[in-house]
DNA sequence: CATAGTGTCATAATAAACTAAGACACTAAG
DNA sequence: CTTAGTGTCTTAGTTTATTATGACACTATG
């Protein structure tokens, strides 16, 4: 983990989380770290950790079982696919239109930029297809 | 001012300040508004403001005169636009870049939310072109 | 010189995020 | 039953951003 700083560390180890959903590192329905032990690797607080997977759960993405441990939800993926997509498509792309705007930047420069991340990075293999 | 609480509101005031630069509604070399006069127009202590200036003071974008309020620096206009510049397309749009990646997200679809975006939203005019 | 408007600074108080440490209840396995 | 590994909860302390006040120095204006 590489806490930016720039947002709660509890939001980032949610993203941390659903990221793991998406690219199937945590299967769905399978078992993911304990509170502790997800606290110990990643250098945190326990309760930081807790109020993350909270929120997951309030998001049916997770799912605890008592004295078992937190669960990718069944339908884990396509919830967390679901939940990005709009928080992305509605809340982050429009600022960054916005942004394009003041700096007078079209699609074009978008697009070349685009490209050049494309050029300098690999894909993420899925689990699946 | 809308402040979003995602973000310090010291660093919204500079975001705010840097976008009237760029528009032009403030122009090179002219007085804006002084500490505490924003401080009341926004609701915010003066100490936050403050802390804003000082950042932009620090990258030239504004200057300082004692007893008389902050200016726009000679070269704002460049200064800012270099600036934020930069912080987009070295910090923001990479962070964009994974998040499609995670999502499955192409240029094609990023161009037509742009496209859609553009629809829905006027260019803001420039003072000078 | 007096005044009003400016930037600057110092101190204290508040709120939110995070940490620290420990206690309790639940579950599986020996 | 005992144990180890879970989630949950409480209480207290720390850090950072922000607020709240007030004081001081500077500058233009009358």
């Amino acid at each position: 983990m590489n806490f930016t700083g720039a947002n709660a560390i509890y939001q980032q180890i949610g993203n941390y989380v659903c990221e793991n959903i998406l690219r199937g590192t945590w299967a769905e329905g399978g078992k993911i770290p304990s509170i502790r032990e997800l606290a110990v690797s990643i250098e945190v607080n326990p309760n930081t950790v807790l109020r993350s997977y909270n929120l997951l759960k309030e998001k049916d993405i997770i799912q605890d079982r008592r004295g078992l441990g937190y669960f990718v939800a069944g339908d884990g993926v396509e919830k967390t696919r679901r939940l990005l997509t709009d928080e992305f498509v509605t809340g982050e792309l429009p600022r960054v239109f916005r942004t394009m705007d003041l700096l007078r930047l079209g699609i074009e420069d978008l697009k070349s930029h685009y490209l050049k991340y494309r050029r300098e990075h690999q894909r993420t293999e899925r689990s699946e297809s």
